[in-house]
RNA sequence: AGGACCAUAGCUCAGUUGGUUAGAGCGCUACCUUGACAUGGUAGAGGUCGGCGGUUCAAAUCCGCCUGGUCCUACCA
């Protein structure tokens, strides 16, 4: 069974994957505990980008150990429909040809949509698969399948049963572009420098004017009163009075409230309730009249003076400050930096405006919310993130869930003639609900349903409610979330609260809160910024110029370009290296930490390319030794590497099932690279060398070896499959019979446990001798730059009988290890040749200087490492003539520094010694 | 304005309940094509753990303040 000489991911990541696909081995398997995850279900219009396969790694982890474990689990993936940005890709396409959604009419529109979504949507479901993920796609689900719409109208309908939804002509986010309503959480405020202007509004009394200051000029179109603080000395006699608006001639009164604050501005505040949220709560107070001045494209509308009327927003920005400046009454104008809010789709600035819309009273839903959080039913990690979730959920608004789209799941409410509204589940429900005769009209809401209200049903709607299934039954409330922190106000919130009302239980146990995963300076990854890495290409790798093509085409900002290139091509001068899915992946645990930010850096998937290629090879070694062995065989014997591999072995198992407990991927990668690359590679597999050679050992132990070789490996590939799962399946699928293992795939083989009884102390003690012995020659080799390629004598001086026991034992590992031509144990009072030393505790190691050794350089090396311990020791005696120390720190501690003191200043002593000889030559 | 998180080697990051000579990978230096692997091996250099104070016998770790960064939430028209 020969193997490639390096490991070629490109080779073999699709063919298991087909395979593991076709087989069926990523649905559940009806056995055992369940352990369910919900993907957070990616835009159907989204592609996998850096964040989604870092998400993606994580959860397939989760789901291959609990399968391995042997839990019947299920990772249900889907996309949820987008309203807004879909509508938008399909409204781009269509004005390729000039042809707008009205042009088409709602229901050729939304066919169009559906057959883009077949076409097009769904292309991050397939990238997925370039992950390795492992979702059981028999059950792929989207937001608006037949079933999961049928969940929402019940949904809708039971809340607006139960008094939860209503309908209300308020003050929303209005995006004059996309003319719907949004979410608050969808509008993005960004800090801008813009003016305050201050306006003189005359007194209509005639005995002068109060100065208002704006940062809207165009608003006061809509002016309804100035307020003042009711104490403010300078105003407060006027509240009563009236100001005649300029430009409108309207009479309004002046106003007392505390809510405007005397030091800022002039002290004076023009009121527009029908334009400002602020505004509106002062209107509602004092019954003010709201006014709008706005058409559903932000431009002035009939009910502003003729002058005005069709003017966009900002132009009549301008043309008011003219006029009032004609008029006299600009006073004056101040820069001023203010929070400007745009929509996160459309980029434009939002308009408050008044409108008939949908909302959730979300208190009621929020208290439940907050206690199964407080009671620890749902468990945030890390934890810290809960506090974000009480601080939003303590202070939350009504949400307002209509949205004026086509593209969505349509308002399962009807109105009269008289503009009545009748909430059901269908037309005849309706008219059977509400006892209507056929003679009423009835018709449909035109408005769709806020995204995130649908998929705040994801973890039950798509299990089959409202009925009843097995799946709803057995995978419900699911295992885990996995999510960045950006979305737990959007999605994990709002899923906390519906499950919560429907179910009367929580939708998840744990939410794992994930980094964002950001370029190796900690940017965002953004198009504009030019930094987006793709998941894609660092799998499949990617030249130079495509890269540079990649990055500057389809941008918003042109002039950027050249910048993008030359950063391109300073950071990726040979383009970007295939490194394989296992590589990335592996590369994502290793970042898998708690904080905020992960920095991608493309330096570190190289390491992880190699460790791949390390694994790749060290099993080609074992496959090469193992050859023709018989797993059954029972004539063997366990060398003391052997019992030393297996202990080691075990460690890694605990602490990598430790990082999976915690959600410490980093931890468990980590703790998985090491027991890989040095335990096994470094060491183990150097011991077997000696051992394997013929005549060395007996055929027991080599027996021994070669079993523990394959046996090791064997459990070490199942150990990282969850992480790494396609050159793990390779390997194991060579090496499994060999190692007496079943089954058809790694995937469903059983995972390792540690097993406490395996851990040898002695045999850890032994090696840990072995491998400072080891060091100790190196050292002097590496630092006298002797060859390995030479061998050379040994000599051991001042041995314990542990010392004797140990070389004696461990003979042909240290000729081997150390490169060796002999050893000599020194017998007490025997002199040694003038040598170089290195000290274990109190064993000395001496490699004779003749002929191999300089006098200056070995006197320098001496006095490196004797000044290192100088330090050493003087920090250890400060700390031990320290009185408070020795009586206040625990024994145990004591005793250790004295001991390190001890061991350091023999060591010195010795040093000294061997310096005043090699000086004497 | 309030809050959160972060600051450790040139770079990207670990560092459990306070006690390690503060670690890893990449990069760097020297040597090495040794029969698994040069996507490799061996050895090495490199850190007053952002700053200042405090608690403690003992602080990268706990507390306070400051500086710098990132990001939420709420905003003064």
């Amino acid at each position: 069974m020969s193997m490639e000489k390096t490991y070629q991911p490109a080779a073999i990541e699709k063919d298991w994957y087909q395979h593991w696909e076709e087989q069926g081995y990523f649905a559940p398997s009806g056995k055992g505990e369940p352990y369910c995850i919900m993907i957070p279900p990616p835009n159907v219009t989204g592609s996998l980008h850096m964040g989604h396969g870092f998400q993606e790694s994580i959860m397939d982890a989760l789901i291959r150990y609990h399968r391995m474990q042997g839990c019947n689990t299920l990772w249900q993936v889907g996309t949820d429909h987008a309203g807004i940005a879909t509508q938008m890709v399909v409204e781009r396409l269509l004005a390729a040809d000039d042809v707008s959604r009205h042009d088409l009419g709602r229901e050729k529109f939304v066919e169009k949509v559906w057959e883009w979504k077949e076409h097009s949507g769904g292309t991050i479901t397939r990238q997925l698969r370039r992950l390795g993920a492992s979702p059981d796609w028999s059950r792929e689900r989207f937001t608006m399948d037949e079933g999961f719409y049928k969940a929402v109208q019940e949904v809708f309908v039971q809340l607006y049963d139960d008094g939860l939804i209503y309908r209300g002509k308020r003050l929303v986010n209005w995006d004059p572009k996309l003319h719907t309503a949004i979410s608050d959480l969808e509008v993005i405020s960004e800090e801008k420098q813009g003016h305050l202007w201050h306006f003189r509004y005359p007194l209509t009394d005639g005995s002068g004017h109060l100065t208002v200051a704006t940062t809207r000029p165009e608003t006061m179109l809509g002016d309804t009163a100035v307020a003042v603080h009711p104490d403010d000395e300078r105003y407060k006699h006027l509240i009563g009075q009236t100001i005649t608006l300029p430009l409108c001639d309207r009479e309004i009164p002046v106003i007392g409230d505390d809510y405007v604050d005397k030091d800022f501005g002039t002290g004076c505040v023009k009121i527009t309730p029908a334009h400002d949220f602020n505004d509106y709560e002062m209107g509602q107070r004092h019954a003010l009249p709201m006014i709008n001045i706005f058409n559903q494209d932000a431009q002035i509308n009939d009910n502003a003076p003729e002058a005005y009327r069709g003017m966009d927003r900002f132009d009549a920005r301008k043309k008011i400050v003219e006029d009032l400046d004609a008029l006299g009454l600009l006073e004056k104008i101040q820069d001023h930096t203010l929070k400007v809010p745009y929509g996160d789709r459309s980029g434009v600035v939002i308009e408050p405006w008044l409108t008939n819309q949908w909302y959730v009273k979300t208190g009621p839903l929020a208290e439940e919310a907050i206690k199964a959080v407080e009671e620890g039913e749902v468990e945030f990690v890390p934890r810290q993130y809960e506090n974000m979730y009480f601080s939003w959920m303590r202070d939350i608004q009504d949400w307002c869930i209509s949205r004026q789209l086509w593209w969505g799941h349509r308002i399962p409410a009807w109105y009269d003639e008289s503009g009545k509204v009748y909430v059901a589940r269908s037309e005849d429900e309706a008219r059977k609900k509400y006892q209507l005769n056929d003679k009423v009209k009835l018709t449909q809401d035109e408005d769709v349903l806020d995204t995130w209200f649908s998929s705040g049903l994801w973890t039950f709607g798509t299990l089959g409610w409202p009925e009843n299934t097995d799946f709803l039954k057995t995978f419900h409330p699911t295992s885990v979330l996995v999510t960045g922190f950006d979305i737990i106000f959007f999605w994990v919130a709002r899923m906390i609260m519906l499950t919560l009302h429907f179910k009367k239980e929580i939708p998840f146990k744990t939410v794992y809160v994930h980094g964002l995963v950001r370029d190796s300076h900690g940017q965002k990854m953004s198009k504009s910024k030019g930094n987006v890495l793709d998941p894609i290409d660092l799998i499949d790798g990617i030249d130079l110029e495509s890269l540079v093509e990649k990055r500057t085409t389809g941008m918003m900002q042109p002039h950027l370009k050249q910048k993008i290139e030359k950063m391109t091509r300073k950071e990726f001068p040979e383009g970007i290296a295939p490194y394989g899915t296992d590589a990335l992946r592996y590369t994502y645990y290793s970042l898998a930490s708690t904080g905020r930010d992960i920095n991608f850096d493309v330096g570190r998937i190289e390491g992880f390319r190699n460790f791949c290629n390390k694994l790749w090879n060290a099993s080609a070694y074992v496959l090469m030794n193992t050859e023709g062995m018989d797993p059954a065989e029972e004539n063997y014997t366990l060398s003391l590497a052997d019992r030393w591999i297996i202990s080691r072995l075990q460690e890694a198992e605990k602490a990598v099932a430790e990082g999976f407990r915690t959600y410490r991927l980093d931890l468990a990668s980590q703790a998985l690279y090491d027991f890989i690359w040095k335990d096994y590679c470094d060491w183990y597999l150097e011991l077997t060398k000696p051992m394997l050679k013929p005549g060395n050992v007996d055929e027991a132990t080599q027996n021994g070896t070669r079993r523990t070789l394959v046996r090791v490996l064997e459990t070490t590939l199942r150990l990282a499959h969850p992480l790494m799962p396609f050159i793990t399946e390779e390997i194991w699928q060579k090496v499994k019979a060999r190692a007496g293992a079943e089954g058809e795939t790694i995937m469903l083989a059983s995972y390792p446990q540690a097993d406490e009884n395996k851990i040898d102390a002695q045999a850890i003690a032994d090696v840990e001798w072995l491998k400072s012995v080891t060091i100790g020659v190196r050292n002097i080799r590496g630092e006298m730059n002797i060859s390995l390629g030479k061998n050379i004598p040994l000599y051991f001086n001042n041995a314990s009988d542990n010392d004797k026991r140990c070389i004696e034992e461990n003979r042909q590992f240290l000729l081997k290890l150390a490169a060796l031509e002999s050893i000599t144990v020194l017998a007490p009072g025997e002199e040694a040749p003038l040598s170089a030393p290195a000290y274990v505790g109190d064993l000395e190691i001496l490699v004779p200087m003749a002929g191999l050794i300089d006098k200056d350089a070995e006197l320098a090396r001496l006095q490196k490492e004797a000044s290192k311990l100088q330090t050493e020791v003087k920090r250890l005696q400060g700390k031990l003539s320290n009185a408070k120390f020795v009586d206040n720190a625990p024994a145990e501690v004591v005793a250790k520094e004295k001991d390190k003191l001890k061991d350091y200043e023999q060591t010195l002593e010795k040093l000294s010694e061997q310096q005043s000889k090699i000086a004497a030559l």
